[in-house]
DNA sequence: CCCTTGCTTATTTTT
DNA sequence: TAAGCAAGGG
């Protein structure tokens, strides 16, 4: 407690009532978090298995765990509750599956096993051709969900010819889940909600378990996961939200920050608490990310502050082209490195989108300079993964159509699209999964004597698998599938050098791995997990960015503005600055800039020591040069604490001797 | 089955 | 423009 300043004391402190801390960037949220954790159970006496804590991603679960078992004794923190919403609504449909109407061993689709499945439905349901609607369908689909809407609700809500036809897709596509018996991931949420609803024992039931309720990231709720947590602290409102208005990023995808607002008008009592002692950045990178904010409206005042020093001014470099900014931000770095000794690794990039890392990892490859690049292809969206992910749902729960279909012909087992189509068809009809339509399937079906023959055998071989993956020691049984596939020969097959074969092999062994870790994890203990849990967390990606945390050797990290949050970096480049990208288009068009602001103010509060902001004054765009104009948000920044490079040097040639000259500098340094 | 050709499209993304 | 994808040809 004597390592928290007064705002903080009084933020762990406060349990008689609804509580909501307000942590601005950099203001000590998660000590803030976890210690009244501790404080909950230790003088507060509450046992651990009644306290909850939640929050969106796995890793900030997995940090504040580990945070708390630092602090309090492991007896005491015994069945205590760190996980994101979607690993709580899981946990809550296992155990409350049969209310539901679903079985044991269910599966979660993924976003892409939702996107399949609605392409399936499309195609059949209308003739109109399914494309690049797909997406916008997907996206009503979650929408409504995060809203609560049942499909019912939607078909009498719809407001035009176009959403009573997503409706009806909807309605379709949560009959084929339910056939499937699987959720996605909107479900995890959504399901828990609805059965509290109209069950008030099971309701009950959940209250009394969770007597402390925390929230992390509150201004990222969407209105389903607020409702989950109105329920379940009820009246009593024995809760913590911690959260900032100013750091909401994730409206686009269903995130409601006026939650923030709401919850005065929910609990009238709220107590709350600012923190605005930022432990982060200079005062000059402070008064910046203070001024910028400004120009968006408040619910909640709120300025950061620090004690550190006044520090560097934030520095604007206008580059002559986008080539030029890369370039110019790969030579600082190196400058930087070699002239003051800053390490790679206390440098971050950021971008809005994507797509501007290109250039830059072109010339940081030029230069030789080793980057970290987060985002792009994640383990779990290689093909390999995929396919191995896909064979242990069908193992645990043999109607998971979409992994059916993924597996039955990988590696190659000579069942044909038309043998498919057909056993589709038989199933279809019937309304239940493909593997048990091939069960029922006689010879007098339309399926050819041959196709039904390796159907059969594909079927017996995956009864007899998955009854002994239950039975026996898991992982020698997982190995065995493996081998009995023989997946290793078909990757070399299909893999372009034996080398990238032996690569996604490893992929493999490392998810096999994983899995034992977390059956080994819980051995013996009260969180001892089974298979199939094991299974359904590595579908919510749980245990697998440890991966990513383990290099950590000296590299510079490239990151979209997004992935950003949550992070620190001493020395950090925000680049292209410039109307259209950041604030984005279509932000514009939207007249969203606010959202765009604040991704701006997430930019600039991940800066330690000094930060500096990069455009182009010309840039490609869809082929044809265009001459860029500045971001808004460069000349909302304080005139004092800026320093502008590059303005006055619009003679190209001169650009170009002064980057030479630069180079040959760095080249000199390096040779000697 | 692989390679070429032509066409389309251009934010942010965890679970 | 360039990159990614689908379709078609060898």
């Amino acid at each position: 407690m004597s390592q928290l300043n007064p705002r903080q004391r009084e933020a762990v402190r406060y349990v008689d009532g609804p509580m909501l801390v307000l942590a601005g960037a950099g203001s000590g949220k998660t000590s803030v978090i976890t210690r009244k954790m501790a404080y909950l159970i230790e003088q507060v006496g509450i046992p651990g298995r009644h306290i909850a804590a939640l929050t969106f991603t796995n890793k900030a679960a997995r940090e504040m765990k580990e945070r708390v078992t630092r602090l309090v004794d492991r007896k005491l923190t015994r069945g205590l509750t760190v996980s994101t919403f979607h690993n709580l609504g899981l946990n809550m449909i296992k155990e409350e599956h049969a209310h539901l109407g679903y079985h044991p061993g269910f599966s979660i689709f993924d976003a892409e096993d939702a996107k399949a499945l609605l392409q399936d439905l499309m195609l059949r349901e209308a003739s109109a051709d399914a494309g690049d609607e797909l997406n916008d369908i997907q996206m009503t689909i979650s929408n409504w969900k995060n809203a609560m809407w049942v499909p019912g609700h939607a078909l009498s809500r719809a407001a035009d010819e176009r959403e009573q036809r997503i409706a009806l897709i909807y309605q379709r596509y949560q009959e084929y889940l339910k056939a499937y018996n699987a959720v996605d991931f909107d479900d995890l949420i959504l399901l828990p909600v609805q059965l509290f609803k109209t069950n008030p024992e099971v309701l009950d039931k959940w209250r009394r378990k969770i007597r402390y309720m925390l929230v992390d990231e509150y201004q990222d709720t969407n209105l389903c996961q607020y409702e989950l947590v109105k329920l379940l602290v009820a009246e009593r409102a024995a809760f913590t939200v911690v959260g900032d208005d100013d750091q909401s990023i994730y409206a686009w995808r269903g995130a409601r920050p006026e939650n923030l607002a709401t919850l005065k008008d929910d609990f009238p009592s709220l107590k709350i608490v600012k923190l605005e002692q930022n432990y982060r950045s200079t005062s000059r990178i402070l008064r910046c990310a203070n001024t910028v904010i400004a120009n968006n409206p408040h619910v909640f005042e709120k300025a950061l502050w620090s004690d550190h020093a006044i520090g560097d001014e934030i520095r604007i470099i206008r580059c002559r082209s986008e080539d030029a900014e890369a370039e110019r931000i790969a030579t600082e770095i190196l400058d930087q490195k070699l002239k003051k000794g800053i390490e790679f690794r206390d440098f971050a990039v950021l971008y809005r989108g994507n797509h501007q890392s290109r250039l830059l990892e072109m010339k940081l490859q030029a230069y030789q300079i080793p980057y970290r690049i987060s985002g792009g292809q994640s383990f779990f969206s290689r093909n390999e993964i995929k396919d191995a992910m896909a064979y242990l749902r069908l193992m645990i729960n043999p109607d998971d159509d979409a992994a059916f279909l993924r597996v039955v012909n990988v590696p190659r087992r000579e069942i044909g699209p038309t043998t498919l189509e057909q056993l589709g068809n038989y199933s279809r009809g019937r309304q239940i999964s493909m593997f048990k339509a091939l069960h029922n399937l006689g010879a007098e079906e339309h399926v050819s004597e041959r196709g039904l023959d390796k159907l059969r055998r594909f079927a017996h071989w995956t009864d007899r698998t998955s009854q002994r993956l239950f039975q026996e020691e898991p992982i020698p049984v997982i190995k065995q599938l493996f081998t009995d596939i023989e997946y290793e020969e078909w990757l070399h097959q299909h893999a372009g050098t034996p080398k990238q074969a032996e690569r996604r092999m490893e992929n493999i062994w490392y998810l096999v791995d994983s899995i034992q870790r977390m059956l080994d994890d819980g051995k013996g203990t009260a969180d001892e997990i089974g298979i199939e849990d094991a299974i359904s967390r590595l579908i919510l990606r749980d245990m697998m960015e440890q991966r990513e945390e383990e290099d950590d050797s000296d590299k510079v990290q490239l990151l979209t503005l997004h992935a950003s949050k949550g992070l620190e970096f001493p020395h950090v480049f925000i680049m292209g600055l410039e109307e259209e990208i950041l604030p984005h288009r279509s932000s514009i068009e939207e007249d969203n800039i606010e959202e765009e602001r604040r991704l701006m103010y997430v930019g600039i509060t991940r800066a330690r020591q000094t930060l500096a902001l990069t455009y182009a004054a010309q840039r490609k765009q869809y082929g044809e040069k265009i001459e860029t104009i500045p971001s808004r948000f460069l000349d909302e920044l304080p005139e004092d604490d800026v320093l502008w490079e590059g303005l006055g040097d619009t003679d190209a040639a001169a650009n170009q001797r002064k980057g030479k000259a630069t180079l040959s500098a760095l080249l000199g340094d390096l040779g000697a």
